[in-house]
DNA sequence: TAGATTGTTAATCGATTAACAATC
DNA sequence: TAGATTGTTAATCGATTAACAATC
């Protein structure tokens, strides 16, 4: 791990990239093209080449690239070829519904705990997960080795959840809900918004 | 609407930045400082104060914008004052969590059509919504003048949900499942991506 | 007045794009 | 061979940052 960081840009290009080739190699496609990818990515072909270009000769001239090739190497790029374990806060609507995706676990994201406070929940399965009671958010982060902790928790009760997390030893806030969360420096919060991105589709339609 | 478009850049975080100054507001603050709005949205504060200054002098020295009036001027570039109707497709765990959230409400957005292929659920109530059959889809865009579609189904019924938002005059489809959608020209798809941004995530804390 | 924060400049760096030879 | 697509160059444009005077 002595290289240089990756450029923010880039890293998050990459992770778009592998994103869709992993639901890409599901739909059985052995190769992509740069033109391809630029359709799911919206990023410019061009900028898809010299990316992957900067880290060597991944695709075939007059083919594409090997979507399971590539894979492979973004992972080794990106540093995110193993498993992760991940804490779930929430076990309502939007709990349940990304405890039952496969959108986390495509990507090596293990949910290793679902947490909720309310009592009628807790001891109840969800899938195959049992929900813990927020008691217990301490000692399983620290036996699971939880460095991921996603907000799927009302807005009213975002900011108590992550505090639970970041006093766990979290060091990574996935932040579902609209709130917005407060994390001391050394924990990243990155924080879904939808209606933003919305805006910003809706801007380029209406000009 | 003579003016040129905005960058991409720049209209995704004026998107951004207003998606955090609406829930700023709700906590009842009435300035914020470029410092704050940074913290919320991670984009250098100068950049936010270049990016603002581009259109007017918003801000108070010393004291930081009004979070108001700021909401406001922000609206005016991005031409999203108005109300916008959205359909949204799916009644399950994750279309019921989308339904019964603020997120899209807050921003002007009203869900005014809930749709799901499974007869049981036909004519149920999620929410204060009813849910409709799939067959009404064309209809109701129609008559309801709805341009925006939001996909919360699972990943095997994504393209089909899709194709029928489309053939309706839909022109953003908002993908919130991990399978790739395809769309004519003309119509933008925007899929969320949370393993990919978690992936994203995880490599800054990695290196 | 003192402290805080904006608005703006200037300099650097990374992103974007078109174009096309190389080559599968 | 013909068609397709990569890898790469070169030129432009937008993003980023530090710094600081202006001013609330």
């Amino acid at each position: 791990m002595q290289e240089e960081r990756l450029p923010l840009g880039v890293a998050a290009r990459l992770s778009r990239y592998l994103q869709i080739l992993t639901q890409t190699k599901k739909s059985g496609k052995r190769t992509i093209s740069s033109q391809i990818l630029s359709e799911y990515s919206n990023v410019n072909p061009t900028q898809i080449r010299r990316d992957l270009s900067a880290f060597g000769k991944f695709g075939k001239r007059g083919v594409g690239y090997n979507v399971d090739y590539l894979i492979g190497r973004i992972k080794e790029i990106l540093h995110t070829s193993g498993q992760h374990n991940l804490a779930l806060m929430g076990s309502g609507n939007l709990g349940a519904a990304i405890a039952s995706s496969r959108i986390f676990a495509d990507h090596g994201f293990n949910i290793a705990a679902l947490f909720d406070t309310d009592p009628a929940k807790v001891g109840q399965r969800v899938g195959n997960l049992l929900v813990r009671p927020l008691s217990e958010v301490g000692e399983t982060v620290r036996e699971k080795k939880i460095i991921v902790g996603v907000l799927a928790v009302p807005p009213a009760a975002a900011q108590a959840a992550a505090d639970l997390l970041i006093d766990a030893g979290v060091k990574i806030i996935f932040n579902y809900s609209e709130a917005l969360v407060d994390a001391p420096p050394g924990v990243a919060v990155h924080s879904m918004s939808p209606a933003g991105e919305l805006l910003y589709a809706l801007y380029f339609y209406l000009t």
